[in-house]
DNA sequence: AATGAATGAGCCTTCATTCAT
DNA sequence: AATGAATGAAGGCTCATTCAT
């Protein structure tokens, strides 16, 4: 027990807490928070549901820490956004980075998408939605028309959502993401013309 | 037993099929599907779970018969809109209705929104998938390039979202509705030029 | 609602006593009495499990009443039987008649053969039970060997078990019936015999 | 808590699977499968329901378990008797040892009698089913006349329905047991002449 | 670094029964 | 002769969590 030579269990070593955030993440993603048992967790790793508990204090921070660990790159993005001039150029950029940084963590957001409900009274829940309202931030001028700032949202929501809406339409997934980004670039760059020219 | 004064327990005929609708709807919207308790229905109502078994087969049900009555005005809305002639003003039109109908049912769609996971495996998340992808249908021309494609796409979403996003921004919520409706006009319009004259 | 002309709910008369007996047998031996739930029989009937309780006071009452009306003919035996001297040819007639009788009740043996853990704390498990001893007095001389009162009451078990357990034998139910009855009335012959001469 | 001096919940160490087996087959036995509920099992053993729940999957595999267990000295003589030469004295042989089985477990078998009905739908009515089918094949030579048949399948169920249709007779069980035993092996024995000299 | 055993709370569901109409 | 609406009790089961080892 523990480690075999028929190939399973192999590399069982300190990585044990990253495989516990990778299967974790897989089965929120596919079946949702709630729906997703520790139990199931400890099965497919095979280990039991103690040994959660002495990588991790609560289910929760089993999605905090992975949350935390993959949304990273997004901080750092905004902070980057923040340090820029308020340029149409920056905002261009800042959604092209966004876009290729989703597309890294395409389980999270979509867990994100679909589990709003569970993790609206979840630490996370907030953290997402600072995270949000950091981007907005970035691309909407506050004093700008309300539809500009509509386009603006609309922009993020295109983004967030596009990955997963458009899994039934034909073509490639990076061929499609282009696509969704040109059609937020668009929105920004209305909104950021429509500012600059009431 | 039945009647009280205080204003409790009122009106206790025939309509306590409709208020555990009511009230399952509130919660649902609430909390989430999976969150909400049918005990929580039940005391809400004052009555006991088992009276709700009398009413609906199961909880999956409750949700059920709330999505089937207050989703029928989109049905109506789809099907209506496969009867036109494919012109932007009927794309037009049809947007518009959708807004209104949307902002008929927010509970429903904020619900629908946040819960995409719980709803995946059950009944109605399929129905929903069916109404979505009839709306897409009457948008889009199946032809059109794929990004004017996204850009219907992203007017639904900017539709669905936009309720509820934009939560924490100044004004009332009309001009908020008017504002998104502009919007995903705006980028429907497009998909329908782009369409025209690649 | 109550009398419709396509044929369903024909004969709807003074006779839903009669019916939901027959409905409650039916299912109380296909599936057990405890598996069986009121609403089950109520909804075969197309009435409502209220209606049940307007002709009976329990669910016990509905199994009295059917065991009441189906095991007469054997409260009719046994008092012949004691009746009678106690020879073997009335031993044999016993038996005779005994065997005809289950013959004619299959489904309420068959069910106190199944559901003998259910049957023992309802009030039929007593009068089951002083039925069959009433039996036995008539079968056993008290002073005979142990051997031969075992010898009776495998006879009336084999009566009993007869029927059901041949079911995956060839041949038809009554060249069965014919063969067990054989059988029993050799074990009875047999045990009158070592009762005269020891 | 774990230990107490008053005798209760003396050893509780790994034997706790063993004591749920013994105490469900109690109850079960007592007051039959479907009346007797989880929560009584855990009260008496002074566990939580939940406790059952690591132990067992469900309320059924409490059931097979114990019925896998206690059942298998049948199996091994079946297969036994399979090896054996088709001889009288076979299956006089079975016959006995088979007694001693059932006297070894008395309150599997009278579960198992009494509770049928409940025990169709379960896992356990199909293998009990086969091994009363295997016991069957082997004392029943299928050429053999119907009536020969009727008496072997006899001597099974006085064997089984002796143990407890004896109760209220006088005598200590080993007596009794002896008596039904030289019953059922008079049924096989003439059985077995009928079929050699027809 | 992890297990074995267990808990307390809660969940959805079903049932026999009642009663005013 | 029967319904519509509801109840109280219970049932089987699952879950996140704990803790001694």
């Amino acid at each position: 027990m523990g480690v075999t030579m028929d190939g399973t269990k192999q590399q069982r070593r300190g990585n044990t807490r990253q495989r516990i955030q990778d299967v974790a993440l897989e089965l929120f993603a596919e079946q949702g928070y709630e729906k997703t048992s520790l139990r199931e967790i400890a099965e497919r790793l095979d280990v039991t549901k103690a040994a959660l508990y002495y990588h991790f204090k609560t289910k929760e921070e089993i999605l905090v820490s992975i949350f935390e660990d993959l949304s990273e790159p997004i901080v750092e993005l905004i902070e980057w956004g923040k340090a820029q001039p308020q340029t149409l150029e920056t905002k261009q950029e800042i959604i092209r980075r966004y876009s290729e940084t989703l597309a890294g963590a395409t389980p999270l957001f979509r867990f994100m998408q679909e589990n709003q409900a569970a993790v609206k009274e979840l630490r996370i829940g907030e953290m997402f939605r600072n995270r949000m309202m950091g981007m907005r931030d970035i691309l909407i001028d506050p004093d700008a028309d309300l539809i500009d700032q509509v386009r603006c949202v609309s922009a993020m929501f295109t983004l967030h959502a596009g990955m997963f809406a458009l899994n039934d339409l034909e073509g490639d997934p990076e061929t499609k993401r282009k696509a969704v980004l040109e059609v937020a670039t668009d929105l920004v760059t209305q909104a950021h013309r429509g500012a600059d020219s009431p």
